[in-house]
DNA sequence: TCAAGTGATTGAGTTTTCTCAATGCCAGGA
DNA sequence: TCCTGGCATTGAGAAAACTCAATCACTTGA
């Protein structure tokens, strides 16, 4: 759980405009100009799992701009117990609520080592009044998160567990046509599904008993994906 | 289920300079030279309880404001079960994935009589990018929209089938001192919060008969706030 | 007034999930 | 190499939800 400040995760300013994932994210619409623009530096920060990047109620300063690696969003109910509502990968951004003015609302927390840009809010909300392509972009990522929340509503916490599990599976294999899919620990399963620890063991233990599932390395998996969607329609 | 289209629904255009509900609307931030800029009429509707004002999938064209009653948005799963994922009330505005050129996203359904305004997306658009009031109201919505989606994550599809009805009768709340309280179906009830109808049923009528509801009218509770709390946190 | 339809409630039995405990597995540090 | 701590897995019994039916309470239309 280190903190962002250690100076072991700090990789230097970032260098936006050669970027390698320039056409994919936040600043995709932005040209060379804009970049002249910019008055306080984009860090760049590669972090190991575990690594928290803000905590909600922080007061939110900076949005994130993931470039490897995955992170969890997590809110706590008042007993203490943990949902993890949203799941960030390569490209995403997070941290929107900071554009205004609010606090961060839930827990960053890194699921693997991640590499993260970090972007003063000023810095973004400076670009985003003179950039239109920048502005529409960050609606769309808006959307994109309501959009999201809105699934893991309907698919993710809705049906048994299996039901539940398989549809998580399906929804994190990254290549179709491998099938390859990368699990988490299973007490982070069953945060995303509302269930337990132990339920989400068994469900995947059995999944893998079925051949449903192949474990290549570990929480490395190759998918049944045809048969495991039977199982998350019904 | 009467379609948006009935005649018998049209109350007229708008008069939104004199809206009665301006100070809390979307279009709070308007001035009166602002609304001559406005080249395609509001709308305004009465509808009766079940009316559909759209459907997921529908080309989105218009957003709406909803001057009072309650609707719900639903989702589908491939297998005919549906979500509620949202639920909307006074003054709240659906419909703002249609800023994106989107297609609607759930299908919004009146649980109660309502009366909303139609609200072009040409006209938000043009208003919004000369009146940044406007606009930031814009994003402010949708971000509300998000923790709202994120609270029923945590909240209504977290913990036993008693924890998250009491949390949703809480949250049904509008006035805290009278503590009343109006319900809807069972069956909508069991679509927000993963659970069936009979189990939420039991649930309610379990908890009229510890008195910790008191049904005054049909569907109109009046709650004991403290005693609903506490099973809610545990 | 009566029949029919709708939604709420309740019952009974089954299935799923949870809880609490024990055990197994594996990697890192002494 | 052995010990230890952190996960995953498995077992067994209890509790919670689900399913399928039956009944009840009300409203509506004939």
């Amino acid at each position: 759980m280190k903190p962002i400040s250690d100076k072991d995760a700090w990789d230097g300013e970032a260098d936006c405009i050669n970027c390698t994932l320039r056409n994919s994210v936040l600043f995709a619409g932005l040209e060379e100009k804009d970049f002249d623009q910019i008055h306080q530096p984009i860090d760049l920060y590669t972090l190991p799992a575990g690594s928290i990047l803000y905590r909600a109620g922080d007061k939110g300063d900076r949005m994130y701009t993931i470039r490897s690696g995955a992170l969890k969003l997590v809110q706590y109910l008042p007993d203490g117990t943990q949902r993890i509502v949203r799941l960030i990968r390569s490209t995403d951004v997070i941290g929107l609520e900071t554009l205004l003015g609010q606090n961060y609302q839930h827990d960053a927390v890194a699921l693997q080592p991640i590499q993260a840009c970090s972007l003063p809010v000023s810095v973004v909300q400076a670009l985003s009044q003179t950039n239109p392509k920048l502005h529409q972009e960050l609606l769309s990522r808006w959307q994109r998160a309501l959009e999201e929340a809105d699934a893991w509503l309907t698919e993710l916490s809705t049906g048994s567990a299996k039901q539940r599990i398989a549809r998580l599976l399906l929804r994190l294999v990254r290549n179709e046509d491998t099938s390859e899919c990368e699990l988490f620990s299973r007490e982070d399963m069953g945060a995303m599904l509302g269930i337990t620890t132990e339920t989400a063991s068994r469900t995947i233990a059995e999944f893998k008993r079925q051949s449903l599932l192949m474990e290549t390395q570990p929480n490395h998996f190759l998918l049944d994906i045809r048969n495991l969607g039977h199982i998350a329609e019904d």
